[in-house]
RNA sequence: GGCCCCUUCGACUAACGGUUAGGUCACAACCCUUUCAAGGUUGCUGUACGGGUUCGAAUCCCGUAGGGGUCACCA
């Protein structure tokens, strides 16, 4: 039987990280065995239905190169791939469950829900459905049932879990999984609108797509039993299941917007590389060897391997993201980033001249981490400086150089050719002849023409800016502090 | 609190039961140099703890501690 794998969000506005490592490890497993990758779209909750969220999530994906074999967008001969668009299979397939035994009617109110829940907390023990005391078709008998049902009463359907014995599933990540069913609460399976929980539509979704492995997040290894019980309730032969680790904060708890950007169009947004993300993120939890970082797609489709991720969580570190976006940014053609950030060097005034902001690219690049730190780093490339780093001038502008400069700066306006390594010829000579240390001529003409004590190499910088405007701004700086 | 899961440098991870416990990010130092950066070299710090099993344990077992997840008519 050929790999059948979904992603399962629910759309809530956005993909989350933590939501793009799972459906990129979904993606892998079913690239990686030759099978299929599906997403379905979990809506069953219509009180958080957010407008646009579908296609923002769908966006997003297909951003980070995941493209879906079956999807609400493709369809596919399993569908719909919406559950919103499946309801009445729900209903039929809980009244099925309903029949058999394995699920039952109660009529509960929430009011009476938080009541028992508060009960139970105050007598210390876990608060659960207790079938055995509250309102249902147990507790009422059989004529009652019928005659709320017949009255037309709100009333839910829940599974009806076994008091006593063990409840165990295996999972490709974790191993064999054991839990007391006494443990396992009576969920709701349809609510009284009528609507299905994720769980049951989770189960009856998985199971007619033919769903080989499930492989979500480790907070659904809680609510697994009740899975796999109605799978056996059903009769229908249960998926393998594979628990993911969670991404975690810094400080170890489950990665949240509290601590920092949590959504991919964030990181999009932020100039980070979709290669550098899609290959950041798997290797959160999984890794194909020791040896090697920089991963593409194929490569990963090629290693990946469900029984080589690991259990504990990983913490989102984005200083090595940070890194590995620069490996990506060294790789990228200039042209290509000038052509991403000239309306944006337009807008903000700095240039329109989409073949000098390439060279001012190249010159920068290996100084940034991501895209959209380029122009504000480079914009001394742009605009003469008329601030000048004090620290870095008290060290440099010293009497010797108030001295030197002028004549080097004399040199450079008869210079044949302004190519840097003209440029760093006549300094080096100038320097030889007058016994100064090169550094000092070198810092100075950094100081005078980009104000600034970080930037690209010297002579690179002045080759880039070009003879007219050099001597033009190492006139600017003399007028002022010579 | 109940239940479940987890635990190798600060972070991500590697290591057929036999390695001086390896790599990457970060950090530090040094070299190079033109300040910073880049590059090069080196260093730093780790098998949570306690017991077993074994000739031999990061690795297998038990316990303890710590962390996390989950306990909705949300997913």
């Amino acid at each position: 039987m050929s790999v059948r794998v979904r992603f399962a969000p629910s759309p809530t506005g956005y993909l989350h990280v933590g939501g793009l490592r799972t459906a990129l490890y979904n993606y892998l497993f079913a690239k990686h065995h030759g099978g299929k990758c599906i997403l379905r779209i979990e809506d069953t909750d219509r009180t958080r239905f957010v407008e646009g969220a579908v296609e923002n999530l769908i966006r997003s994906l297909r951003w980070a190169g995941i493209e879906f074999d079956e999807s609400p967008e493709v369809g596919g001969e399993y569908g719909p791939y919406t559950q919103s668009e499946r309801f009445d299979m729900y209903r039929q397939y809980g009244m099925e469950l309903l029949h058999k035994g394995h699920a039952y009617y109660a009529f509960d109110t929430p009011e009476e829900l938080d009541a028992m829940r508060e009960r139970q907390q105050k007598a210390g023990i876990a608060p659960r459905y207790d079938r055995t005391t509250m309102r249902n078709q147990y507790t009422l008998g059989e004529a009652e049932t019928a005659r709320l049902m017949a009255d037309n009463a709100p009333h839910v359907i829940r599974l009806k879990v076994p008091l006593a014995g063990e409840i165990k599933f295996s999972d490709l990540v974790r191993g064999e999984i054991v839990v007391p069913a006494r443990d396992v609460d009576d969920q709701i399976l349809l609510k009284s609108d009528g609507f299905p929980t994720y769980h049951l539509a989770n189960v009856v979704d998985d199971h007619f797509m033919q769903i080989t492995h499930v492989i979500r997040g480790e907070e659904w290894l809680p609510s697994t039993p009740k899975h796999a019980l109605m799978y056996d309730a059903f009769g229908w032969e249960r998926p393998a299941f594979a628990h993911l680790p969670l991404l975690l904060n810094p400080d170890k708890s489950k990665l949240s917007k509290r601590q920092g950007d949590v959504a991919v169009e964030d990181y999009r947004d932020k100039g980070y590389f979709k290669e550098a993300l899609v290959n950041f993120v798997p290797l959160l939890g999984w890794n194909p060897t020791s040896d090697r970082e920089i991963f593409s797609m194929a490569e990963m489709i090629e290693t990946f391997r469900l029984e080589k991720v690991n259990k504990a969580g990983a913490v989102f570190d984005i200083q090595k993201l940070d890194w590995m976006n620069n490996e990506y940014l060294r790789l990228k053609p200039s042209a290509e980033l000038a052509d991403a950030l000239i309306d944006e060097a337009c807008e903000k005034g700095l240039t329109d001249n989409k073949a000098y902001l390439e060279q001012v690219i190249t010159l920068v690049r290996e100084r940034v981490h991501k895209v959209n730190e380029l122009l504000p780093f480079a914009t001394y490339m742009f605009q003469q400086p008329t601030e000048f780093d004090e620290e870095y001038k008290a060290k440099f502008w010293t009497d010797e150089a108030k001295q030197h400069i002028p004549k080097i700066i004399e040199k450079f306006r008869h210079a044949e050719s302004f190519d840097h390594t003209t440029l760093n010829g006549i300094v080096k000579e100038y320097a030889k002849e007058s016994g100064v240390k090169m550094g000092v001529f070198a810092n100075v003409l950094r100081l005078m023409t980009t104000g600034k004590q970080v930037g690209a190499g010297v002579f690179e910088t002045l080759e880039t800016l070009g003879k007219e405007h050099v001597l033009a701004r190492c006139e600017y700086f003399l007028g002022r502090f010579a």
